[in-house]
DNA sequence: GATGAATGAGCATTCATTCAT
DNA sequence: CATGAATGAATGCTCATTCAT
């Protein structure tokens, strides 16, 4: 009944050889979470996807809930990997801030989400739910992440191609949101690349092309911001 | 062999008693549900919270799973109460319709938010994490309430004082994760007035003062908008 | 949700209205124990099928044990009634006694188990399998059937059409055992009416036509037997 | 959380290990079972009996029913190693087959029960009403203990000691049934050796000493069944 | 008398974790 | 180092029984 089923048999003694496992290890996990989700989830079926002992697993990690931090950095790190890079040059028109941040928005949305559609559901409602630090942390990330976005803003206002009174923390949060709420319907559905790319316009065009209010109805007032700046 | 001892029976019998019982169990179940997450939670600290036999609760859901869909029917409705409710009343101005949208913003950030802040916690972390049906159904109720907005957008398009060409449906979107967003900080960590002030301003000022691009590049031109306004 | 149900309102006062609800009870818990078996039949259902409230059943027995004796009664009495009855005539000829069993036999075969297939296994199986008690009733009960039978052997001896030497209990034991054989048969599956009647006529045979055994090998000893008698 | 502290770890690793260990809980099973019954049981008792945690169970079985299933086959093997083994030699006189049945008769009542009692209880009550399939195994396995004596009655109808139109299978039925009586009575109480005897032989004769029925009584009557039919 | 709301003992089952081999 | 046998805490759920109405 019990097929004695041999281990894989390959010992890691290096340092490197044992960081390999930790890594196959993290990878199994985040499969496995990723497709059952943390509490349907056991070890063992960690330990069967790598065709080890299941014990194997206690030597790498001390429980269930520590591997979950590591499958969390494992995973934002795959994200920020193929999202964040390189251009981190400045803009220097309104055109390519658009064209900076429409980059970004369709690197999430393509090869992060294309790539693995688990992914965000893993991060935003899987791990959020387990216990108040893991919330906290993944939280933190997103915050982090618009924190990213901020500088490329606070940029535009610099140099006069984004209204100057924009506050520039609140506009990368709202950023962030939009970025969510594109995941949420990800998650909940699949958009063509046509709505994404409409989604995508639309939420920078609400960032690059917004205005300061003009005095409204009333007639000859001149913007009283541009003064102040 | 069976010494069921007990029987109290403090009795529901009205219909109108039985859904009262009902209620109660489903607050409590939000309660503790909220306190230390769905999984932690036992029936048993249920019914210890109501001071009933956790058989009871039996006699009123078919099981743990089973609440939670009223939990969270309980936990909408909450918020639905206090935010969406009346003043559908068209904005004739882009001014009225960015005091309409700021004090929806404010609403779902005081009424809601302060009354407990467990609730965002629960609904959009706990619940989404049990299983795939209840995050397609927190999911399309976040979709729902963007549709909420899309008439008012739709109403400002058509009055022309929001943008002509604006993709309406995308920008109820990113509103709506422009709104998580903010809860999403809001559960990280308080907000003071001020700050959710300003984000608020910052996000109905995004969607109100949002204008079509000029035509990029082009040094000094009138922007096309202002002549079309 | 919990249909609020009527009860029947048919309050028993009379003693005679008393035995009736039990009757109808008792009734009502042969047919629930004999679809779904003792254990998985619950008070519930009995009380259902009389659309009783369930607390009623305690009023009219006092557990769910006790009125499996009462249902086992019942049960037994529907087989006796049916089986037992009348022709006590004492046979005369061998012919006479062979029609008496084969008629015994046919009426069990077919009054009891088409009239309701499900009784012998819940004498046999479901019952006995409940308690010590009920185990030896129904053995106890299979013995005083058997006890019923001797007499009609003994019979059968003394006038000389049996053999003298006939072990008249344990050739009852014998038949009960033939009968309870052919019970479990049909039991496991139906028997054509072809298969019954060989059946019968086999045991009937077994008991009429058995005579004493010759002096063995010895050809063509007298018959010992027939100068003791 | 979680505190699992424990785990001994006396390991069953090898196959053969594994095996025993099977072997000893369906052994505790048996007791447990028989002692107690299928309902009343517990696993825990099991698992107390072996001393063994209750977890360790489950690492050998499915569950409760799963390991029923085996003590049956279990307690079956023990009767039939006991019961059915050689002597298959054919009979060649009467009086072999008598001593053939007999023998047989002789160990059923003597090796089996007087060895285990509750094995008889077991298999026919205790078990037969857990579920229609496990019903149905138990009396599919007396109709194969049954066909096994079939063809001794075959040899003895075709070497002309027994009664040429003899329903083999009818009659192989009611020895079967004959047997059944037998641990009936047992199970009821137990029963002397005498008893034994007589009833064994009782029975041994029924089917050796069963002859063609006469013409009947009647004198010069022609044989009344051809005539009447 | 009838009812059914309440009750909680009882139990099967899971699975993270340990540690002897 | 790797293993997996052993473990038992923990929990969802059932259902016979009681008793206030």
């Amino acid at each position: 009944m019990q097929t004695p089923k041999r281990g894989r048999g390959r010992p890691p003694n290096t340092p490197a050889a044992i960081e390999r496992r930790r890594t196959e290890i993290i990878e199994a996990a985040y499969e496995v979470f990723a497709d059952k989700g943390y509490h349907a989830a056991g070890i063992a079926d960690i330990a069967a996807r790598l065709e080890i002992g299941h014990g194997t697993f206690y030597r790498y990690f001390d429980n269930k809930r520590d591997i979950l931090d590591h499958v969390v950095d494992y995973g934002v790190g795959r994200v920020l990997a193929l999202v964040v890079p390189d251009d981190l040059a400045e803009a220097t028109t309104r055109e390519e801030l658009r064209a900076q941040l429409t980059t970004l928005g369709t690197r999430i949305f393509t090869e992060v989400v294309d790539r693995d559609p688990r992914l965000p559901r893993m991060i935003l409602f899987e791990v959020t739910a387990i216990d108040a630090e893991l919330l906290q942390r993944v939280l933190g990330l997103l915050e982090t992440v618009g924190a990213l976005v901020s500088p490329l803003l606070l940029n535009g206002v610099r140099r006069g191609f984004l209204r100057a009174d924009l506050d520039v923390e609140a506009a990368a949060r709202a950023l962030t949101g939009c970025v969510i709420a594109g995941l949420f319907a990800l998650v909940r559905k699949s958009m063509t690349t046509t709505e994404r790319e409409r989604y995508i316009d639309t939420v920078v065009s609400m960032i690059c092309d917004n205005v300061e209010p003009k005095p409204a109805q009333s007639p000859r007032g001149r913007a009283k911001k541009s003064a102040s700046s």
